[in-house]
DNA sequence: ACTTTTTATGTACACGCGTACATTATGGCA
DNA sequence: TGCCATAATGTACGCGTGTACATAAAAAGT
């Protein structure tokens, strides 16, 4: 019976139609539980994700396109997706997940470059659990990981804002415990190099991800566009760019008029909203999956550490 | 060491503390796939999903909210989330996922009253599995249900509209295969005989909950603002009214100015939109939770069958 | 002190699959 | 026909828990 499900071992034909037909009879189907233990694999990847309840810190856009990515590609390989949201007090013991033979293999969404997560990681890499970052680079470790070229997509973005005659560009930038902020400062900064332009550190302002935030910038960003002192924007996310476009619309300025704005994530948001954001689209759903394949496909698997997708600047109406 | 670990029986306390001690020595953490087989139970509870690659049919806003909600509770009563995305090609065996033992319970999310669907749901009835469908109803069925007030949304939306002097308001619906599109129609119609108007089939359109088909219905309806058969939008979302709004725009015509509109989610998209857009609040978050509470939690066990979440209208700008 | 009850611990087996190994059929070849 | 190699099938055991049952220790009652 396990040998013509598992297709193990030598068999004639017939034997194989005969037992297939007989378990067809009886409505037999295999129990997973006792497959998993003898196998000793769960036959699932782990997906952690950051617990936000009921707040959306992180875009929800970005993650559903993500877990799409990683839902396709295991189910491919066979594999289940476990879900798994991290701990709001801090623990996260993810070796934990396979020392009880939860997991197979994990992904990582939204890691953060903090102490816990450091360690956590560590601890993975420690015992030669597998697991895939998406978004995120620890330079010190060399961990498996999935980026975006966010370093190029951030200069692509200013350089175009430069192009348009802005020479006063602002970054609205993310916390810097994610490795993608400073990749996109650095993009930032090479754009103006490029243009033979010193970069002014208080055009550099920092949010965290949230509409709200960018929302709060609004006040001092009003007054040096006012000033002159600034006549483009280029926030590190969507969101931020929403925020600020409201909190800057209430102070009477418009963008594409009074300045020029540029996003970042191609969000749902920046199509519907009027004028549609100029922005960078990310291959979400192509990271996640690619991680997967890093994690199951045998194939996949020798490639190289740190796999790093294109994006690509999308003009809109906003510069 | 079962017992210790889970309490079961008897024991000296001096016992306990020897035995948690050793197993802290050797740094032993139970096997969870040996105590799923012996338990023969997964832990796992399944959450179904509409497998949308790269497109998103449905609010990614609403499966983020739903499917925190199930984290939580799930979480709380000490299951794990196994995301399950639906076979594209119309293969529904929900009733296997039980028979491996995969699951012990399922969620169904983005249900849709098509034949497939109903056989796979009395499959799992008809087979005592326990599961609870969130936004969706069969009324010729008793399914375990977790559901929203969309009639008395719907009919707080254009009750509004009428207060504002709005007597002529279309309907944008979304496909009927989905009972909350049917609850709208019937709460749309009610708040237009409460107000003593009837109800005209050509002023109610049906969409497909995307945005670009709300922008499609631009054209005719268009023509009927500036015919004065329509000064105002009621959709059954907040995308169709996002590419409504957009293909009005495109024709000179302003949300708020010469035509009010009301969508329906409180998606993240309605307060970033300007004008921002009036619409009615869903409460995705705890339709999750309390959907995953009925399935796992005892004590809500015993509720009625259809739960019905309240719902409220949020006046904004277009209306 | 002895029995009876209660409490605590020891022990063995089942769960349902995968798989290594033993055993038996089959076919090729001299 | 006999012999060996190979293909096919039969068989038994292990995986690591949970748990029913047996046994031993302690407590309570006479």
């Amino acid at each position: 019976m396990s040998r013509v499900l598992n297709n193990v071992g030598p068999m004639k034909d017939e034997t194989r139609e005969r037992v297939l037909q007989a378990a067809a009879e009886l409505g037999y189907v295999p129990n997973a539980l006792a497959q998993q233990f003898a196998r000793r694999r769960s036959g699932n990847i782990g997906v952690i994700l950051p617990f936000v309840p009921k707040v959306h810190l992180f875009s929800t856009y970005y993650f559903s396109e993500i877990l799409s990515g990683i839902g396709e590609t295991a189910k491919r390989c066979g594999y289940d997706l476990l879900l798994i949201f991290r701990e709001p007090d801090g623990a996260r013991d993810y070796a934990k997940l396979f020392r009880t033979h939860k997991i197979d293999a994990c992904i990582v969404l939204g890691s953060e470059n903090v102490p816990e997560e450091r360690s956590a990681l560590a601890e993975l890499k420690a015992g030669g659990y597998p697991f895939c970052l998406v978004n995120q680079r620890y330079d010190d470790e060399r961990y498996e990981t999935v980026d975006a070229d966010h370093f190029a997509g951030s200069k692509a973005a200013v350089r175009h804002l430069l192009e348009q005659g802005k020479l006063r560009v602002a970054f609205v930038n993310g916390p810097e415990q994610y490795s993608n902020s400073a990749d996109r400062l650095e993009g930032y900064r090479a754009a103006l190099a490029d243009a033979g332009i010193s970069c002014e550190e208080e055009l550099v302002y920092v949010g965290n991800y949230s509409r709200k935030s960018g929302q709060e910038l609004a006040e001092p960003i009003a007054r040096r566009i006012r000033g002159g002192g600034i006549d483009a924007v280029f926030c590190a996310n969507d969101r931020m760019a929403f925020g600020l476009m409201q909190g800057l619309r209430e102070r009477g300025l418009e963008p594409g008029e009074h300045y020029a704005l540029v996003g970042y994530d191609d969000s749902d948001g920046s199509r519907i909203i009027s004028p549609r954001l100029s922005t960078v689209a990310v291959p979400f759903y192509e990271m996640g999956s690619l991680a997967a394949a890093k994690l199951l496909d045998a194939e996949q698997r020798a490639q190289a550490e740190i796999a790093v997708l294109p994006v690509s600047f999308i003009r809109r109406e906003t510069s």
